[in-house]
DNA sequence: CATAAATTTTACTCTTGAGTCAAATTTATT
DNA sequence: AATAAATTTGACTCAAGAGTAAAATTTATG
C-alpha cells in the first residue's frame, strides 16, 4: 500500500528512544555506585542486554558519562525556561526555580554527577561550560534581587555556591527510601534557601 | 654511652609521619582528579617515590583512601570539641563551629570525598558511621536550638543536610586559586548557614 | 517465504594499573 | 669498617574491564 511517510518515526525514533534508556539507566547506576565502580557490562545487564549490544547504541563509555551530564543540564534548562509569576520579586521566582530544581533531583532519576573529572578534556570543558552558564544565569537573577530589593546585599557568587551546593549534594544523601517525603523535602530546601539570602 | 631511652620516639614517629604524608599528598590528588584518576604511580611520584616505595608505607590503594576520609572527620570531630561561648544560644554556637568547618575545607588541606562507594564494605561502613556521627551531633545542637528559640521550627534533619551539603560541595568548586579570600567565603557560609534557620 | 536491514551475541584482544618480590641501596649501631 | 635493620627500586605478574569483530538471530518488507 505504497505508504509513502509510513513510518518516517519508527526505526530512528526506537533508536534514539533505546539510546536515550542506555544514558538514563546508567545516569542512576553510576549515580549510586560512581562511575568507576559501574563497568559496561554491569549497564548492560541492567538492562537485560549483552556489553556489546550496548556498543551498537553508544560508542564509548565515557560518551555515557558525557551524555548524563547533558541530560541533566537539559533538565536544568529546562526548569530556567519558566517565566517568573507577574508580580514577583527577583526572590519569589529564584525560590519557585529552586523549588523545582529539588523536585527534579529527588523526583524524576536526573541527578548531578559528581564525576566531571572522568571525562575528556573536550567534554570537560563542554560539561563545564554549560554548568557556568545555568550557575550565572541563577547569579545574574541573585543580583537583579539585590536590585529590587528582595534579596539582602553580598557577594552573589558565594551566595549562590551555596545554595546550589546544598542541592548538588542532595544526591549523595538522597535515597528514594528516605523516610522524608519528595514534596516536603521541596519545601523544607526552599524555604532555606530563601531565609538565607532574603533581604 | 648507653643511651637507654636513647630515641624512643625517632623510628617510628618517622615511619608514622611519612605514611601521614602519603596520605595527605594522596588526599589532594583524590579531591582535584577523583580517586579513580589517580594512580598509585602517580600518588608516589608526587612525593619523589616509587610505587613499591608507597606499599612500604600503605597496604593497598583502598586504605589510603579511607585514611583520608578518617582524616578528614577526625578534623571534623576536632572542631566539635571546641565548647559554645558564655551565654551563647545554640545558633550563635553552630555557627561558630560551621565557620571552622568552612575553614577546615578552605584552608588546610583538608576535604571532603565523595568516593565512599569504592570503599569495601567493611571501611565503607565505618566511614559512613563517623559521619553519621557528626550529623548526629549537628542535628542535636540545631533541635536545641528551636527549644532554646534560636532556631526556627522544622525538620532538624534536613536543616542540617542542606548546609552540610553547601559544606561538603566546597571542594567541588573552591580552588584554592580563587579570586575570593578563604576567611570571606567562610563568613558568607557562616551568615548565610545562619540566616536559613534563625527563627 | 525470501531477502535485507537492524539488533544482539559469543568469543575474543589489549591496555591499564594494582600489587609483589628479590635484589640494591641507604642509614644507623657497635 | 662491618653488620644489621630500614628503605627504596627495577622488573615482574595478574585481573578487570573497555572495546571489537564476525557470526547468529530477530524484525520488517516485498
Amino acid at each position: 500500500m505504497d505508504a509513502i511517510v509510513e513510518e518516517p518515526f519508527d526505526r530512528e525514533k526506537q533508536f534514539a528512544a533505546k539510546r536515550r534508556a542506555v544514558i538514563a539507566s546508567a545516569g542512576q547506576t553510576f549515580r549510586r555506585k560512581g562511575y568507576h565502580n559501574t563497568s559496561m557490562t554491569q549497564i548492560a545487564k541492567t538492562l537485560g542486554l549483552t556489553k556489546a549490544a550496548l556498543y551498537y547504541y553508544v560508542s564509548n563509555k565515557e560518551e555515557v558519562l558525557f551524555e548524563c551530564h547533558l541530560m541533566t543540564y537539559d533538565a536544568m534548562d529546562g526548569i530556567l525556561k519558566t517565566k517568573p509569576n507577574e508580580g514577583a520579586t527577583a526572590l519569589d521566582y529564584l525560590e519557585s526555580l529552586y523549588l523545582d530544581f529539588v523536585r527534579l533531583l529527588t523526583q524524576s532519576g536526573v541527578s548531578v554527577l559528581t564525576d566531571v573529572d572522568s571525562l575528556s578534556d573536550e567534554n570537560k570543558t563542554l560539561v563545564i561550560a554549560r554548568r557556568n552558564k545555568i550557575e550565572r544565569k541563577i547569579i545574574r537573577l541573585v543580583k537583579e534581587g539585590q536590585k529590587d530589593g528582595s534579596i539582602r546585599l553580598g557577594d552573589a557568587r558565594v551566595m549562590v555556591f551555596f545554595f546550589m551546593g546544598a542541592l548538588n549534594w542532595l544526591n549523595a544523601w538522597y535515597d528514594a527510601s528516605g523516610r522524608i517525603d519528595d514534596e516536603d523535602i521541596a519545601h523544607h530546601f526552599a524555604k532555606q534557601m530563601r531565609a538565607g539570602i532574603a533581604a
